[in-house]
DNA sequence: ATGTAGTTGGAAACTATTTTCAACTGGAGT
DNA sequence: ACTCCAGTTGAAAATAGTTTCCAACTACAT
């Protein structure tokens, strides 16, 4: 079941930094190893500030969400859309997956695979729109949640 | 390309709010209307509320958010997740589909097409999830925005 | 017409996020 | 190693979206 995220980073911080001249600081750091500890689970910055405030406990907020923001834009995180009140980030591994989000228990798992191929070409013949990315989330029950039958 | 949205409401706002000992104010009827008037067309609170306000000067904003919640809760309404700070509600015209989003003009174009099917018999065999909803959004281009050749 | 459970609007509270700004610092150039 | 400064930081304030609170109001069953 967890294939997709047994895989060492590729990710070269530093270099992706410093070609554009900007610096690889110890809060970029911080973010940037507990998002790849955590790779293929979504989290709030929220949540990621309170891991950094461990290692780090002068870490600010505010700087945890703009270095989310410049790690999206340098492709080195991904925001992921788990349509709650807070928007979720995680490590940008190269692997397009979507996520099964457990209504129950709030588990999220990720799914490797992806329809969106199909749905381009159907797209592409029906309406004059030409699509460049998509999000998808699956709601329903884990394992653990499933409701059993008395 | 617009055959989704060319139906006459059946839904029956009076009965659904009376079986469940709810009310049918002057305010619930309204919002149904400018829902009911942008079927297809997802909407902000917001944007509900300022179409309100042409015909009832005195609508809050707080009953716009109770009653869009309401709607949702006895199928009247749907959330859509358009992957913006605001949430956006639409008719559940019971037609099932997701949206192209223009990401440059912002525009929003309803999608009668869905593999969900598809995806659940591979979600059912590879993981032991039980899928019981799902929400897609496509991103990218409208033909008014298409970057042109030059 | 009456009574009351349900509803409303405005204000205040709350949550997530962004902006502002003075102080600080990584790392290029010396 | 030292200097310098563009880039960065943290705290506080501002903003945006939404929810809660509550006293006044109203749809509708009787």
């Amino acid at each position: 079941m967890e294939t997709i995220f047994n895989w060492s980073s590729p990710i070269d911080l530093q270099e992706r930094l410093s070609r554009r001249g900007l610096k690889n600081t110890p809060q970029r750091k911080c973010v940037f190893g507990v998002l790849t500890r955590n790779a293929g689970k979504p989290m709030t910055p929220d949540q990621i500030h309170q891991f950094c405030l461990k290692s780090n406990p002068r870490m600010g907020l505010t700087t945890v969400y703009r270095t989310l923001e410049l790690f999206c834009d340098i492709g080195v995180a991904m925001r992921v859309h788990l349509h709650e009140p807070s928007q979720y980030y995680e490590l940008n591994t190269g692997k397009h997956h979507h996520h099964l989000v457990c209504v129950a228990c709030g588990i999220v798992e990720p799914v490797d695979m992806c329809m969106i191929d199909e749905m381009n070409d159907m797209i592409r013949d029906n309406h004059d729109f030409v699509v460049t990315s998509h999000c998808l989330s699956l709601f329903g029950y884990c394992p653990m949640c499933l409701p059993k039958p008395n």
